[in-house]
DNA sequence: GGTATCGGATACCGCCCGGTATCCGCCCCC
DNA sequence: GGGGGCGGATACCGGGCGGTATCCGATACC
């Protein structure tokens, strides 16, 4: 995977232009900081694994720390739509649409075991930090506002009355989805395929009802 | 806090039993290991803030890996051990008793940064190093079998059918506890103070009702 | 096509940490 | 109460990493 320039015989050798090699960074960053930690991963590391040296790395963004701001910035962004594109489908009744969120999002936990091992990474730093105008918790926050908001908008247009406040649901819903992916990655036996769905439903008010999928 | 021995005027100085000592490095491990990371705390931090120095760890321990590994043990059976004490009040009806264990778990999370935090760190290493006979992951299994037959036998003392299996509310509790925690440590305004109880009552089949309490 | 510039490569520095070898003094037991 | 052994303290080593100064070559512009 990623063959970097110097995987060429040395000869024909192009140099990629600056926002090719700031992608190629970031990614790289993404998984190898995902897969070793963020203070387990060397520059060394992650500009190898991009295919560059350290030289790129201090080049585009100065500072170990200042590639994972830009990693903050890129990632937490890329988050927040991929929700809101998860919830925008406009079809079938509420509960419907929570159980197939819920499947939706166990998948995509399946398969981006690297995202939610980077959240929690960048999570932690927050908290250790303990600055609350953090980037990191400030696109959080605003993932859970834009969350809640669409909640309630579903909410009102199946004329469907919550059981609790669509704020309360928004979080519960990142709550469930960092909560039961930790638990399907030490033990996917522990979290059936449709849990997430059916707790969902229930969230708002669709009861569980055993297969009425 | 914590005063080693070191802190005496030097004069009278006495050797603590090795037990004492054992607990103290075991204890100064969890909060520093919390605080600055299992890899970003030297073992000159952890045997400081115990009042020792880097010689009584490799005395105890052997290595890093080995005072990691003994407080996986320590700490998870600690935690089983809490959470299932917790469970165990023989009074009033299943709802209320899930209210009331959501109650003190979200307590518990606001006094229990460090434990959280140390879990979270503790879950990140075992799934990095993908060994699933990795003793801290065996805990958490046991765990959420010991949490999944006490909600069981509850629910059937109770009488009550639980809208999903004992083993998915053992899975969502324990998932709902992390997540919840970790929403609440960056935004602390967001996690309501009952919205713990009121999920946990739903997930027994007894509703939430805005304030039956 | 020659040249100036910018960006990535390379070599190097200093610090810090895990680990180890050794030392020293408090406990325990006879 | 005295001596031996154990346990913690101390000094030191080697490696690795972030950061920096410098080099070199490709790109773009005239």
């Amino acid at each position: 995977m990623s063959t970097g320039p110097t995987a060429l015989p040395a000869a024909a050798r192009r140099r990629p232009p600056r926002d090719e090699v700031r992608r190629a960074l970031l990614d790289a960053a993404a998984r190898t900081f995902a897969r070793q930690g963020i203070d387990g991963a060397s520059l060394d590391d992650v500009a190898a694994a991009a295919g560059f040296t350290k030289g790129a790395v201090y080049s585009n963004f100065g500072s170990k720390e200042g590639l994972v701001a830009a990693l903050v910035d890129d990632r937490v962004s890329a988050y927040l739509d991929l929700g809101l594109a998860a919830v925008d489908d406009p079809a079938a009744t509420l509960p419907e649409r929570a159980r197939a969120l819920g499947d939706r999002l166990t998948a995509a936990s399946d398969e981006q075991h690297d995202w939610h091992l980077l959240f929690l990474e960048l999570w932690q730093r927050a908290v250790r930090t303990g600055r609350t105008d953090d980037s990191f918790v400030r696109r959080h926050g605003e993932l859970r506002a834009a969350v809640a908001e669409a909640v309630a908008a579903h909410a009102e247009q199946a004329g469907a009355e919550l059981p609790l406040p669509a704020a309360s649901v928004a979080t519960l819903l990142l709550a469930l989805s960092n909560g039961l992916a930790i638990e399907r990655m030490t033990d996917p036996a522990a979290v059936p395929d449709d849990l997430m769905g059916r707790v969902l439903a229930l969230l708002v008010g669709g009861g569980t009802g055993p297969d009425q999928r």
